[in-house]
DNA sequence: CTGAAAGCGCTTACAG
DNA sequence: CTGAAAGCGCTTACAG
């Protein structure tokens, strides 16, 4: 059986209808002395009621504690005033479990939509069974911002879906190519990161990441051209799929060291991949910033907390919840905004030396 | 001049109105031969629809990728399907300070709503001049589920109000009792905390806490009444009101160690709290958990990361949203829930020594 | 500057 | 089992 649109209404049946009289805009009418279309031109703040009207309706409205019913002036006007914003996971993933950074952003986005007079709608899916996109269609919102982990690739193509039928949609994260997105400056993020690594003075830089993921491959592209502009060789070392990003850091260097390898530095894509390098060296007993500096990118609280703190590369936040929902906005009112990278700084502690 | 019911929606004017033909239940009705009544009933799940009619309006409506308008359905039947969730910030903060722990309760009462069928519109807020709570007066929201920092009093203050005009909420975090709530069993949890530690050999152990906050004294009446039951003395050791939970926690066990104070264990009633405390015994050359054991109260994902690794107690995350939700969902369909704890759990790891 | 009226797209008595 | 009709509460041409 088909659920695809009104199963989630069934469950609310138990709900009795909340019957005692709501006050409407003719009874602010009423109390006002004027006729409901001009309460509603005053509340609205139309310029053209005189100004004497306009202070009767507030009076009146305040006195009543009227509020607008909302779904009567979306039904009547199209236009929702709201966001969704759908948080994809990694199947099976749990909350606890979930990446920060994708919180952290998430806060920014609900931010930066309020700050524009929008109201955000939140889901966090998982997919395949709970993918559910079709806000627009449904009236719910204007538009759509799908931020999450890329290896969720049902997801995303879901998404793209829900695009190509028409939707407004703007993404963080996904591994393709086919929504519209805002990303980090992660070229340049790279760049950074490398340059300090170099400034402290390691020369044997290894990069942990992986090339599926585009915001990896941009990161890795930014350090293969700063690594050659010092003359020095780019070093790849890949990543096991199937395990949590920490894992893939701690086990990607763990490699390292058991192969003998002499490296003196190592940039991982993300901070978790740091963090887990961070691990392996400890159980190598190899001294981090001393013998192995680590840098990695994301800015995670959880890098700060770690021992040594984490050297990182920061994607400002707020400025991504900005692009995310300008970008947005852009769509939803055919003034689609340029596509600007979020900008990044550099967050130096001490998993990195004093620069020289 | 006032801005209670209308400034939002006047920043919405620019957008055009979309204005492509939208199919409707009246389209459907065509395709499928039957009247636009019957299209409602069928998609509703109305048993009372033949199951001939009901697979033929099933085929149409997805033939011409129907979505119900669910403004147009709300506004006649009066519910929304919708929860809306606020996030309650210190004045002030930034998003990439804000504790992780709301994050993930925000994260886990979204899921718990979608499970029950409820959208969730969230809300960050760090008030006075952003604090917002009418969503039930909009009719945007069947209620409302308030989640945050308790030190923002005047936040909490603001959603007594809400409640007290007739709205349904519910809180996590509220200092005062004037909300209904949902909190974690912290009584039992302190229990848990306290024996581990004295299970571990500890027996000179301080509590880093305040009394202000509800949560934080019952975690202190459970640290007490364990004590007691032991035949040791409490100690309590107060905090510095406007520092971050971290600072209090590094100042006071600082402060500690400063006079000279023989101690070899502190329960701190948050995590953060704990991960400063444990910066100053590093600071101090002491040794966690050798010379000292250290044990939170809350599971955040950055006390895995600490050096050594926090002991807490963690709060089921999950169970946490699920009860929000539920408590709500019971005021908004006249059916209360019962007032339930959130369970909680030891999480033994290495800032205490092994049990003997 | 203000009012009377139409209409957004549903759900749900009310008839049959 | 199905249909015709009312009405939820707004916004916005259209008149004046």
């Amino acid at each position: 059986m088909s659920t695809f649109m009104w199963d989630e209404r069934q469950n609310l049946k138990a709900a009795p209808a909340p019957r005692r009289h709501r006050v409407t805009s003719f009874d602010v009418a009423a109390e006002a002395g004027v006729s409901q279309s001009t309460v509603s031109r005053a509340l609205a703040g139309d310029p053209v009621v005189s100004e004497a009207t306009r202070s009767r309706v507030f009076a009146a409205a305040r006195k009543l504690d009227y509020h607008v019913d909302e779904n009567a002036a979306r039904l009547r006007t199209g236009r929702t005033g709201t966001i969704a914003v759908v948080v994809i996971m990694r199947p099976g993933d749990h909350i606890r479990d979930f990446n920060p950074f994708y919180f952290a952003l998430l806060g920014a986005t609900c931010a930066a939509a309020s700050r524009r007079g929008y109201e955000t709608l939140v889901s966090l899916q998982h997919g395949p069974e709970n993918l559910f996109g079709r806000y627009q269609e449904q009236r719910k919102a204007d538009g759509l911002i799908v931020i999450g982990a890329s290896v969720n690739v049902a997801a995303w193509e879901y998404f793209e879906d829900v695009a190509a039928s028409g939707a407004h949609v703007v993404c963080w994260g996904s591994p393709r190519e086919d929504l519209e997105w805002v990303r980090s400056d992660n070229h340049g993020g790279a760049r950074l990161a490398v340059g300090h690594l170099l400034s402290c003075g390691y020369r044997r830089i290894a990069c942990i990441t992986s090339l599926i993921q585009p915001q990896f491959a941009e990161r890795y592209e930014g350090y293969v051209a700063t690594m050659r502009e010092a003359g020095l060789e780019p070093w790849l070392v890949g990543i096991e799929e199937g395990y949590t990003r920490e894992e893939q850091g701690r086990r990607a260097t763990a490699a390292l060291v058991e192969a003998g390898q002499s490296f003196d530095a190592i940039f991982a894509a993300c901070d978790e991949m740091a963090l887990g390098a961070m691990r392996a060296l400890r159980d190598a007993g190899i001294d981090v910033p001393g013998d192995v500096g680590v840098i990695g990118f994301d800015g995670i609280r959880t890098g700060a907390q770690a021992t040594p703190p984490l050297t990182t590369i920061e994607a400002d936040f707020e400025a991504a919840g900005d692009l995310l929902v300008d970008r947005l906005l852009g769509m939803v009112t055919g003034n689609p905004a340029p596509q600007v990278r979020v900008p990044i700084a550099l967050r130096a502690r001490a998993s990195t030396r004093g620069a020289r």
